[in-house]
DNA sequence: GTTCTAGAAC
DNA sequence: GTTCTAGAAC
């Protein structure tokens, strides 16, 4: 077991098909560190803070993966089961309890870039129930209150929300400045998927389960990643993505 | 999700 | 000629 405080069984093969057996399990395990580790996060915070994001060497991929004897069945090895593994590495984590798990994105798309996972097996909103409810609330505070502690003194923006197709498993709420100063923001996809309707409000999304009973995403969402480039804070359209990244800086703070 | 790169766009 | 985008990846 990687953590002594997931009580779960590790479902890599695949996602449990019951989301009430979060329920059942849920109070196994009676947390008394459900504070922000310090130290384990401070590490994080560290490691990658130095430098806002024009360097980018920092989005390479590692080197080159080793290629190990191991079966080649794109199961967990798939590049979309990537979350099950980092939520799973102390060394990502930046917050956990006993609902869940906060680790930096891998390719973060701004200078605070995190995800808010879920410890129980989510494969994604459409799973999602009423059942849910308060996890999608808990998910939301975590993610505020991870603001607070790593950027509670920046005067960057934040937006809370989910991808409405998103590529990776595993439900995760993306908590994101809204500078996207980052070597990591390389293409339209990447800008739409924020900017458009595309990102749905973590907000949104709650009240949403708490009217209807679930989530519901409007139809022609793979067009909106094609949307030209439009400024998040002015509305005006820029021609590239270069030219994008260099009007955005006129929005930055300071 | 990312890398890689052909060829479109400038 | 160089920059930039968009589609394949077995």
């Amino acid at each position: 077991m990687v953590n002594e405080l997931y009580p779960y069984i590790v479902e890599f093969e695949e996602e449990a098909k019951s989301p009430g057996l979060e329920a059942h399990r849920k109070r196994m395990r009676s947390s008394n560190s459900d504070s922000v580790g310090r130290d384990a996060a401070q590490k994080a915070e560290s490691s990658t803070r130095l430098e806002s994001g024009s360097d980018p060497s920092q989005c390479s991929m590692p080197a080159q993966k080793g290629k190990d004897a191991s079966a080649k069945k794109e199961s967990l090895g798939h590049w979309s089961q990537g979350l099950k593994i980092s939520m799973q590495d102390p060394k990502m984590q930046v917050y956990k309890d006993e609902q869940v798990v906060v680790i930096k994105d891998k390719y973060p798309k701004a200078r605070h870039h995190w995800l808010v996972l879920p410890w129980a097996s989510l494969s994604s909103l459409k799973a999602v129930t009423r059942e849910h409810l308060e996890l999608l609330k808990h998910m939301h505070a975590v993610g505020e209150k991870v603001i607070a502690e790593f950027a509670g003194s920046s005067k960057l923006r934040f937006r809370l929300g989910y991808h409405a197709i998103p590529s990776m498993s595993h439900v995760h709420l993306h908590v994101i400045s809204q500078d996207f100063d980052s070597p990591c923001l390389k293409n339209k996809k990447h800008w739409n998927s924020f900017n458009t309707e595309y990102f749905l409000e973590s907000q949104a999304v709650i009240e949403m389960v708490q009217e209807a009973g679930r989530v519901t995403v409007r139809d022609g969402m793979p067009e909106l990643l094609k949307l030209p480039l439009r400024c998040h804070e002015c509305q005006q359209l820029l021609p590239s993505i270069p030219q994008l990244k260099e009007h955005l800086r006129k929005h930055w703070p300071q």
